[in-house]
DNA sequence: GGTAATCGTTTCGCAACCGTATCATTGCCC
DNA sequence: GGGCAATGATACGGTTGCGAAACGATTACC
């Protein structure tokens, strides 16, 4: 069963999600920050701040400020690489994931209303 | 045929196209003003400053900030409502139009690929 | 016609973000 | 060990967004 989000039912999901997070009283991430934080709750680690910078064709200081504001939230944590002292290793928080997933259901509820 | 996209893909899916907007050099827009140009795109007008305010539950000087924004990169126009002159029309320009649906083909590809 | 209400904009002080350049620390390698 | 590369953070000047408050322009009301 092969399924084809259409780019009008896509654009309607995306509104409507995007909505839906405007409308709450969360924190109030970057499309920036938000790339970030889906990247390291969903890919397996390590994450590095070079790495990032790397995906996004970003600057590195653009991940170091990404990183503090998001760990000023409680979304993320940093911690050194004990083998090499040099990187520092981005780690999920119990905030963070509570973050993501409410992102997800967000998205699943407003495709449903939809019939995605 | 019902389809039932769950939390996982859809967190996939919004970091696979978030992740292809910001990699892009395109304008890069807020969330909110990513979610006043894609309702003003996707809903009939009229669209005015206090509807998109009371719609996002947002201040009217964010409206009229991210218009300014999005008015000078030629996403969108404003125009005076010649029946009731206090009012401000939203109207769609070709420029806007391009970037709706540059993003509906980012959505869709990157949702091919993950086989939602 | 004169007062009140509505609408969008502007102003103000403040905070966050950006890109470039530079810095301190750490690891590599001869 | 000493020079060099790599990593992440910081300094700097400039831009943009924010909320609260005040403002002009326009319309509604009695």
């Amino acid at each position: 069963m092969t399924v084809h989000l259409r780019a009008s039912e896509a654009l309607y999901l995306w509104r409507s999600a995007m909505l839906a997070m405007v409308r709450t009283d969360g924190p109030d991430l970057t499309q920036r920050q938000l790339t970030i934080l889906l990247h390291v709750y969903l890919e397996p680690p390590p994450h590095t701040v070079r790495g990032l910078a790397a995906l996004l064709g970003v600057t590195k200081p653009v991940i170091t400020r990404a990183l503090d504001t998001m760990g000023a939230m409680g979304l993320v944590h940093r911690t050194r690489d004990k083998a090499d002292r040099r990187n520092v290793v981005i780690q999920r928080t119990v905030e963070g994931s509570e973050y993501i997933e409410r992102l997800g259901r967000i998205i699943v509820r407003e495709g449903e209303e939809l019939g995605v």
